[in-house]
DNA sequence: GTGAAAGCGCTAACAT
DNA sequence: ATGTTAGCGCTTTCAC
């Protein structure tokens, strides 16, 4: 069904039809109605192609999935992310343009986007320090919205990221305020913003104190299981092992759960971990991590909020950047208790 | 940049640089070299839309999400596929359009591509059995790949699956092998065509070997890790308990991996437990399961497998249906052992 | 081997 | 309030 046969159906021409469809005021009420009806029943939809071409807008959003490095970081993190700005996306008649590139080709499924007009837009995800995509699509005049920050430039364009340093400085806080001094960070590749912003919320609280920072007990890498528990095991083995560990993702937390019963120690008594991940989404246990259900999951909020942010940028050019701090309510305890009284 | 223009610098026809770019043979080899390199310079890209106006195709395939129900299952299966079948989409200049919809909606999801023709065909994930849609994109002519079969109609469409049956079949009998009689099924939902064929699969290595089924050793939901863990408890409570466990996914293993030690068994022991996980890619630990690269994640492959299918579907229509039935190597044990001797 | 012109299905000036 | 017409950027007959 096209636009013209549905015009001879109806007995109006292409464009009244249209004006109808699309919502224009010169439109009587009752030709609407009727235009409508017989669109509904015919189940009319205007292809997409023509009508971004006729209105230079493609309906679409574009999100590059680089692959093969990080994967592991991506790959959680993500589907919940697409989850939340798929709903605001498909409640605004937007669609999501998916390109999976390999990780060298990045820049260039930008410029391909740009340059073939199928998108409106983009999300940046993943952001490192200074990250070069940022310029590249401001000079390719694309809006897009950061999920998180790229360095020090926060103000040159729109972002929505979670006080990661925030949240790390309050775990820290509430493991010190336990009574723990030794306390290990187990932390993400350093490359990644979030990742510095977490270590230095973790640096400002001990150093505020006047807990010495000690590098032994600082990782970052990989968040992946196997990571969390080769760290653990180290540090635990350790003359002075730390007594508290404070973790980036659910995945090295379990890492370290398991180095942790295996050394032989206690959750919460000869132990204490402290949690942080932004996608609680796929935790459904009941006994040493709280409930969190998928709606109310972190990043899916996030997603919904970068997705608003750039469709508004989308439908309100030339406005001043745009940021979104989330304060998280991510830090988990998985049975945090006082420090141990030392031998 | 637009045709145009590019003809206009090559002092050449729009049609003669089209055709130069689109491999026609009528154009002279120094004519198509000169086309390609200032095309290339001017990092030249065909609208989209317009192509797709023009041509009829899109270069999209279609990827319906249903939010709510069922994300859990969806979720982390689905990053990984789309991972997969992203390879050879992008190898082969398509993309990936995402249409995430509420649950109820997914059918008119699937109208809306195709009357505003917007893809050239979609992959069907997560079938139940006798799955609506396949019939419906039979009616709307869309070509179509499923990810799992729907049912026993399964000659007419086409489909890549995993051999659930067999593969818990496998599984069964390794339990069986070890000695084991009381084995209990940890499965998901039954309406999931894959849970009900991993049932079968159990239930005739079972009845096989003359072992009784016992209907309270074998439950089917949602496979969370909470499920995994209030059942493997449930069990383990009665008189005379299930020495091993045959479990449909990781998160519920995990679960029963917790309530196991709870009740002060040992894993490989007094517990045998054997996990099928189509999605291995997060798996990254070192101690009680084999370590499973992302790349060679099966639900990746499977990926891969629909997406070429389904370009080759589209590429030469009018052939005949095309299935693929994966063996799994997914058969894991987390601390498989012999039975314990009865008391 | 190359070009002119029509057309893909829609929107948006510009009439009326 | 409705219709006519000219594009949007590309491909594709058809003519040379």
């Amino acid at each position: 069904m096209k636009l013209k046969e549905l015009a001879e159906i109806l007995g109006l021409s292409q464009t009244t039809v249209s004006r109808a469809l699309n919502g224009y005021p010169e439109v009587r009420e009752a030709t609407r109605k009727r235009v409508m009806e017989v669109a509904q029943a015919h189940n009319y939809n205007p292809d997409t192609r023509a009508k971004g071409l006729a209105t230079g807008r493609s309906m679409a959003i574009g999100h590059v999935i680089p692959l093969s490095t990080q994967h592991e970081m991506v790959n959680p993190v993500f589907a919940d992310f697409i989850a939340g700005a798929g709903e605001v996306y498909s409640r605004n008649g937007y669609d999501i343009m998916l390109s999976v590139v390999a990780d060298v080709d990045e820049e260039n499924a930008y410029r391909k986007f740009s340059s073939s007009r199928s998108i409106d837009g983009v999300i940046v995800h993943g952001p490192h320090a200074d990250d070069p995509r940022i310029e590249l699509l401001k000079s390719l005049k694309i809006p897009f919205v950061v999920h998180g920050r790229a360095g020090d430039n926060e103000d040159r364009y729109s972002w929505v990221d979670v006080n990661n340093r925030h949240s790390f400085l309050r775990g820290t806080e509430l493991l010190l305020d336990l009574g723990h001094r030794r306390i290990a960070l187990l932390n993400g590749l350093e490359s990644m913003d979030f990742a510095r912003r977490r270590r230095e919320g973790y640096e400002a609280a001990m150093l505020a104190r006047d807990n010495p920072l000690d590098p032994d007990l600082m990782m970052s890498g990989e968040m992946t299981e196997e990571l969390g528990y080769q760290n653990t095991k180290r540090m635990l083995a350790k003359s002075t092992p730390p007594t508290a560990f404070l973790v980036s993702s659910m995945s090295m937390a379990i890492g370290a759960r398991r180095a942790i019963s295996e050394a032989g120690k206690t959750l919460g008594r000869d132990v204490s971990v402290v949690i942080h991940d932004d996608d609680l989404s796929y935790l459904k246990n009941g006994s040493d991590i709280p409930i969190f259900t998928a709606a109310r999951s972190p990043v899916r909020q996030a997603g919904r909020l970068c997705a608003e942010m750039l469709l508004d940028t989308i439908h309100n050019p030339g406005q001043e950047y745009r940021h979104i701090l989330l304060e998280s309510e991510l830090m988990l305890g998985m049975s945090t208790g006082p420090a141990p009284v030392e031998g």
